[in-house]
DNA sequence: ATGTTATGTGCAATCGTTTGCACGATTGTT
DNA sequence: AACAATCGTGCAAACGATTGCACATAACAT
């Protein structure tokens, strides 16, 4: 019965007659081979019948090395995170890692409260999907020799870690399949550019136009300052009202993709059958909207579960030197692009 | 520059010429009174300058109080749950208390360990977004006295606290809006009886059917074994293949909704002009289904939020009695219930 | 002037683990 | 048989913060 009072090393040692040095070699896997195979099994034996939990707290204070990770995300009930989590989550638990989670709603001063709790709690590194292009935290972490690696927006420091998908490819899949579908005015919903996603996405969207053979208007680029559905309806409206011809919108995500559904309704525009629009993301559900989203699949899961391997590789060997990784996406194509 | 080497107490006490001690209590705000001003100011101001950060690991040894909390859902990525989480989080934040996550996928050797690792951490306390009805974690944690809230569902064993849905109510909601509607032979698609909420929304129908004086055909009530969306469509085929005649369907929650959907457009029977369909959780999205789904909304930030407060209030205040709380859902009608 | 109380700070033990060092016992070498 | 090397375990000092206790010093009462 492991009732209220805390069963210590102490308490398993003197069960078993040993000091409390012996318990605590059995129970740490590397120096266990030290010992004598009876007393492995006796204080195994103990420690099992008396519900012996080690206190990490007081491991920690010793090792200086906690196990726990600090997650910042922007905000949890935005559909593209929490898968990412969970791959954080699964990677980190494997390796006996726990997370701990914060929501920051990307305003800076929560970011930073965040990380100062984070780090008074002793983390041994941090997984950023929070990152803007220049983040005074990344900068701190790197001054501090934190590890760190950034998941989905990357930042512009160099020698920081980071897995984020191919943004240029995603974008290239989309021009490409809507110039396949005869698709030559093509417009583009920018995210902010203070964002490598929204930068990315942008850069890559001009190339692409350019490569294809397709000019890109820079009147058919619109800006956002945010990836949300609001400020894809605005921009969106801004596009129409704009008065230039298009047949196509390449959204920087779906949220954005999603706001221009709403702005074509609203002028009495038919998608696809008038504009066709490609999203980015593949949240859960786009494929039920109506017209379903023709979108880019980004791995979510493999996003984090990368992340969360690398911070524990970066942690277990500190002169790993650190690499930006992505992983490539896919075109889905669905009901919102058609032939023009 | 607070780099990488950590700046202790010890090193705060020797800048200002005080003792270690002193230092703790000016920091502690409990105990500054007891200090003199211009000390306080001088050991502020050191604290400050040398980027002071408490160690909670260490002081988490000493006072056996880590502000910690452990929170277990059964998936992330199931949209019910962030919402929860965020509300969890910034009741926890609120109090200087962390979230420590795990997703168990309802696997109870999963719970289990997670909690096991979780104790280990030294949590004050456990929020469970996973309990069933008979829970030996619950049962552990009572036993232990680790401070327990249960949320979203709850568990049978009294003397614990839970934040819940009045699902009751919720239910109630969607057959008297389907009886104004003038159904009468309404199926419902029970959710899994080891879980609060598929048997007290499976309960409620019953009784709020015979109130209306509708009778409820224990043949059109169908089974299920997970919330999910493949269960759905399972459990509404059997509903359809056995032939009885029905025009509504109460779904226990909307991803059994949404497989229903599956199943009547798989049987050529249209929603909502032959069968109408609600739900339940008004999920992200639902809205934009088509048709848009008839749900109960049930507030989950709320749910999350004031399980949150609930666990610090218990920690801080050990002696409170447990308490269950109901939390009022709302019925949201949409496009899915149309007159019989 | 003496005794009493209040006040502010220092002292040192403590929380539970880990780990370098020491030391006795065992084994191996010659 | 003497010595060295190896092995297994105990000892005790950390890690960084908190806190009961003690003890000066100051303030006050008599």
């Amino acid at each position: 019965m492991p009732n209220r009072a805390r069963v210590t090393i102490r308490d398993v040692a003197e069960r078993v007659g040993v000091h409390p040095s012996t318990v605590s070699r059995v129970l740490n896997p590397a120096t266990r081979g030290r010992i004598t195979s009876e007393i492995v099994e006796k204080v195994t034996a103990a420690a099992a019948e008396l519900g012996y939990r080690p206190n990490q707290a007081a491991r920690g204070l010793r090792t200086n090395r906690t196990r726990s990770i600090g997650v910042l995300i922007p905000d949890i009930t935005n559909p593209l995170f929490p898968p990412i989590i969970r791959g954080i989550e699964d990677a980190l638990g494997a390796n006996g890692y726990s997370a701990i989670l914060g929501n920051t709603d990307n305003i800076p001063s929560r970011e930073r409260e965040a990380v100062a709790t984070m780090r008074s709690r002793q983390i041994d590194g941090l997984i950023l999907a929070t990152a803007r292009r220049d983040d005074p935290i990344v900068a701190e972490c790197i001054a501090d020799g934190l590890p760190l690696v950034l998941v989905n927006r990357t930042a512009d420091a160099d020698g920081v870690s980071s897995i984020v998908n191919d943004d240029a490819l995603g974008i290239a899949l989309a021009v490409r399949h809507l110039k396949s579908l005869g698709h030559t005015r093509i417009a583009h919903i920018a995210g902010p550019r203070s964002l490598s996603t929204g930068e990315a996405r942008r850069r890559s969207f001009l190339e692409v136009m350019e490569a294809e053979g397709l000019d890109a208007d820079p009147a058919l680029i619109a800006e956002t300052t945010a990836f949300s559905e609001d400020e894809g309806l605005l921009a969106a409206a801004q596009l129409i009202a704009g008065g230039l011809r298009f047949t196509a919108i390449v959204a920087a995500n779906d949220l954005i993709a999603l706001g221009a559904y709403e702005a074509l309704a609203d002028a009495d525009l038919k998608c696809p059958d008038d504009v066709s629009v490609t999203g980015f993301n593949d949240m859960p559900f786009v494929d039920r909207l109506s017209p379903p989203l023709t979108t880019v699949r980004i791995p979510h899961y493999e996003l984090g579960r990368e992340a969360g391997r690398r911070l524990v590789d970066l942690i277990e060997n500190p002169n790993t030197p650190a690499r930006a990784t992505m992983l490539r996406p896919d075109l889905i194509v669905r009901g919102s692009t058609v032939k023009v």
